[in-house]
RNA sequence: GGUCCCGUAGCUCAGUUGGAUAGAGCACCAGAUUCCUAAUCUGGGGGCCGGUGGUUCGAAUCCACCCGGGAUCACCA
């Protein structure tokens, strides 16, 4: 919230003097400069006027060894220019050349452009990192757009178990990551309070009711949730009700039981939330789309649009069809928006159907302003996607809904699998997992895979301190230079100051080891994998690209061993050891801020 | 049968939205320490990127059709 504070803050001021001085991307920074170069050719007539730059990009290019960066420029223009992609980039090059900040410039291949830049500009950025502090990296990108993003959404029937954890943790780091690149996010969950398993909720919750009251109730029946969860509720159902509903008939109570238990289980929920982490900005209750006619409303909109029609649904194919009747139904015009078949909107009973709610739901967030939304679903919704795609670009042109998948999590304990029953009641809660093997390993580790592949969580390896686990191999780079800025400095220099306004403004042109600027540079990346990030709405990303800053800083430091000269301290030379501690307490500083994104604290010792 | 996702080193996976000679980790082999930690690093071998066509300057990436694995499939939520 602070750094989401701070982040607006800063765009504002940034918008009132010059746009460009936010840029920390330096890949589209280098970009201006390349079409500005453009531009003069333009102008003297070596190139046409009216140059379409859309395709053109400045990126790393993929071996180092060609340079920091790379352009597609004259490949991109030639055939506007009507010149071959060759010749566009020799004439393009001396050009880029003029620039202060670019060392050299060679064109290679079928016409690739790639520059280096200079040892100055590398140095300089170790400056920008400390003086921005972990608001590095933020973009604005996002352009302050309002941003919908809904993630657990669980039944609240009963606690989180372990297979919530993944959609939590990506909900919640995506909405990070988002906020992080300029969005205006909102984190919502959506209360599915007006289903048959409601009533299923009710009337277990109503069966440890009457045992409050001494029943034998025995058994729990086949049908209703058996878990020992809902044996305070009943109790609080006798505190607030006495017994005027002991022997009585379920329409008495029914309701009245349905919305304590709700509220009852969405506690119990956030609780579990909050031991992740997790807490979001808004909790919507679907039942009251069904109260206040919403439901009615979406569904008229669409109607007025032509998209909704009574008719009779073909049986499924290729699918055993015994029980299977035709009947006439209210149904919304899917296909024509991209779904295979046509949805009902209404049970035979009259009831709207889940769908009819849904599509109301996202038309709220709609007329709320989210005309972006992203929703968090599980493995098993795979085959709802398609539909509320639909939906949504039904009720609006402009209306765009992402749906990300998280694929299932596989349990091992110590390379041995092990399945969850409810049946046999060995089922693993989220509470189990974060007591078990902690917030910030559980987060991180969730966060090691794209979402839509499976992951493999070993409750062995997950808390191993070794290189094969991720997160301590990170959280082990940080520490070590926390270690080195608090422990060893005031050893070797009693007086130096190390704060990160001191260290923004040392001389930093002793940098200039090759290892140096290359963890430099890794640190300058941060600000486009941001970005990428962002707009693929994948933070996994962040986590892969923070193990390969940490594996450039722990290799840096193992070259000290074998060259002490390369060492961060040098103990009768403070001007490189003041340079060098800017330079990791900047590795530190962008550790740190790709960790807040994934939800994770910093560690400054691993003892 | 339809739809969606996946298929990359022996294993687990990345791959910057179409870029140059496809990368990590584990495992295997050979080595190195201690600025606050060997919880780390350095080097080595290992690949028809499931297959075949297509799109173009250029494809692991986009398109089509196959092959293999998973999820899902009318009034549940």
């Amino acid at each position: 919230m602070l750094n989401y504070l701070i982040c607006r803050r800063f765009r504002c001021k940034a918008q009132l003097t010059d746009q460009k001085d936010y840029k920390m991307n330096i890949f589209t920074l280098f970009r201006d400069v390349v079409v500005e170069a453009l531009n003069n050719l333009s102008k003297t007539g070596a190139l046409p006027s009216d140059l379409e730059y859309k395709n053109l990009t400045v990126e790393p290019p993929r071996d180092a060894s060609h340079g920091d960066l790379a352009t597609n420029a004259a490949m991109v223009l030639a055939k506007q220019a009507r010149q071959n992609p060759r010749a566009v980039a020799e004439m393009l090059a001396p050009q880029l050349e003029k620039h202060a900040d670019i060392e050299s410039v060679d064109v290679a291949g079928p016409g690739f452009i790639n520059m280096r830049v200079a040892a100055s500009f590398w140095q300089q950025q170790v400056s920008t990192i400390l003086s921005s502090g972990t608001d590095y990296g933020a973009s604005d990108m996002g352009g302050n757009e309002k941003i919908n993003v809904e993630y657990v959404s669980v039944n609240p029937t009963g606690p989180l178990h372990v297979g919530h954890v993944r959609g939590a943790v990506f909900g919640d780091a995506l909405s990070n990551l988002l906020i992080k690149a300029g969005f205006d996010v909102t984190r919502e969950y959506v209360i599915n309070d007006a289903g048959g398993q409601i009533d299923v909720l009710a009337r277990s919750a109503y069966l440890r009711y009457c045992e409050a009251h001494g029943r034998d109730v025995g058994e729990i029946p086949e049908g209703l949730y058996p878990g020992d969860y809902l044996v305070p509720v009943g109790v609080t159902l006798k505190e607030k009700y006495g017994d005027q509903w002991l022997d009585a008939d379920e329409s008495v109570w029914l309701e009245q039981i349905r919305l304590d238990a709700t509220a009852a289980m969405m506690e119990l929920i956030r609780a579990d939330l909050k031991t992740l982490g997790v807490v979001q900005d808004v909790y919507f209750s679907e039942l009251s789309l069904h109260k206040d006619g919403r439901i009615q409303d979406a569904i008229a909109d669409l109607r007025s649009k032509g998209h909704i029609y009574e008719g009779v649904l073909e049986p499924p194919k290729g699918q055993k069809t015994d029980d299977w009747e035709p009947r006439e139904q209210t149904l919304f015009r899917a296909t024509a928006f991209g779904d295979d078949v046509d949805r009902a909107l209404q049970k035979s009973n009259g009831d709207y159907t889940y769908f009819a709610a849904d599509i109301a739901y996202h038309y709220d967030k709609y007329k709320r302003g989210f005309h972006s939304m992203i929703d968090v679903w599980g493995a098993d919704h795979g085959g709802y996607v398609k539909r509320m795609q639909s939906a949504v670009k039904a009720l609006a042109d402009d209306g765009n809904l992402d749906v990300k998948i998280c694929q299932l999590v596989r349990l091992f304990r110590d390379g041995e699998p092990f399945k969850m029953s409810k049946r046999a009641g060995n089922f693993i809660t989220l509470r189990d997992v974060v007591e078990e093997v902690g917030r910030d390993v559980t987060r991180f580790i969730m966060l090691t895979r794209k979402n839509d592949a499976p992951l493999d969580f070993d409750f062995k390896k997950v808390t191993e301190q070794s290189k094969d686990n991720p997160v301590f191999y990170v959280q082990y780079a940080h520490a070590r230079i926390c270690s080195v800025l608090k422990n060893r400095t005031p050893e070797a220099f009693p007086d130096m100051k190390t704060d990160d306004s001191t260290l923004a403004s040392v001389a930093l042109d002793g940098l200039t080891d090759e290892s140096e600027i290359s963890l430099i540079k890794q640190c300058c990346a941060f600000p486009r994998i941001i970005e990428a990030a962002a707009e693929a709405h994948e933070p996994h990303r962040i986590a892969f690209y923070l193990y390969d800053l940490a594996s450039e800083f722990h290799s840096l430091w193992n070259k000290g061993n074998d060259n002490k000269g390369l060492r961060f301290i040098v103990d009768d030379n403070a001007a490189i050891t003041q340079a060098r501690l800017a330079m990791i307490r900047s590795v530190g500083l962008v550790i740190s801020s790709g960790l807040a994104i994934l939800g994770v604290k910093p560690v400054e010792e691993m003892r």
